[in-house]
DNA sequence: ATGTCGACGAATCGTCGA
């Protein structure tokens, strides 16, 4: 079964270079970031010709994520337990859910697809909002582990993070910078101590997934390392391949982001209906 | 170079977010 992530800058404006590159690639479930759309504006049509169902969270232009899969979903959750809150409170004093978050299952598979907050500055209420989102989200995943040991869980998506240095192109021009402040690197690696660990980074140590559209940065390769497949430790056992598809950053009208993806070790619904031999 | 995109509402541009 292969699984990917991609941050696709609004679905709209590339959902046939989106599908082509499902079928191309043999994906089974795609975890999308950044539709930028509600979900009567969702392109469904060039999904279901391809062979994929939907699911989305889509609540206005800005954020929004969705997986599609040519393998059922089930259990679908938009947000997560605790989630953090941004923009104007109601009158009950409580701010507004971002679409932000979106979990399903497949395959016995709990999987999530994950826009973290930007942060903007670091002196910016949406840094402090970045933290205690990534917070709220480490805890909740650190008690579906503890509640779930055998389940294999994966947290995929673009986590606006840089853990290493070498994960963006010049530490030293990233100074004051969010990506890299050691509260997010900490945020960041607490998801380590809940139990997940990064299972493409063994398999692709170097590369990044993310070129600003300015100032030439992908010709350049100016890039940053921010996308990442977290998987639990039954998830990791599962694993045999991964990559990060730095061609699809190229061509016409590009994601600013590429995807990363996983393969793994596991019966699909599809194999249990192979012709059986004997 | 503040060097690009994509959304929106309004209008063929300004503004926001990334």
């Amino acid at each position: 079964m292969r699984i990917a992530t991609w941050n696709v800058n609004s679905i709209r404006a590339r959902v046939d270079r989106v599908a082509d590159w499902l079928v191309r690639e043999d994906v089974d479930v795609l975890a999308m970031q950044e539709i930028k759309c509600k979900e009567n504006q969702f392109p469904f049509e060039q999904f279901t010709a391809a062979g994929y169902d939907v699911e989305l969270h889509g609540l206005s232009q800005w954020n929004g994520v969705a997986f599609a899969s040519r393998l059922p979903m089930s259990e679908v959750t938009k947000d997560f337990e605790n989630m953090p809150g941004f923009g104007v409170a109601s009158d009950d004093g409580t701010l507004p859910l971002e679409a932000r978050a979106l979990g399903v299952t497949v395959n016995d598979v709990r999987l999530w697809s994950l826009y973290v907050p930007n942060g903007r500055e670091l002196a910016h209420a949406h840094y402090d909002y970045k933290l205690r989102w990534l917070d709220a989200l480490s805890a909740d995943t650190r008690a579906w582990i503890a509640a779930n040991p055998q389940q294999p869980l994966a947290l995929m998506g673009d986590w606006n993070v840089a853990p290493l240095d070498t994960d963006v192109w010049d530490i030293q021009a990233f100074e004051g910078s969010t990506h890299v402040s050691a509260p997010e690197r900490a945020a960041f690696d607490d998801f380590m101590d809940a139990g997940l660990t990064d299972v493409v980074r063994p398999r692709i140590p170097t590369g990044y997934t993310y070129w600003d559209y300015k100032q030439l940065r992908f010709p350049r390769n100016e890039g940053m390392r921010i996308d990442f497949i977290l998987g639990s430790q039954p998830f990791a056992d599962a694993v045999t391949n991964a990559g990060i598809d730095r061609n699809e950053r190229k061509g016409d009208a590009p994601s600013d982001h590429v995807p990363v993806w996983v393969d793994l070790d596991v019966e699909t619904e599809e194999d249990d209906d192979r012709p059986m031999f004997w």
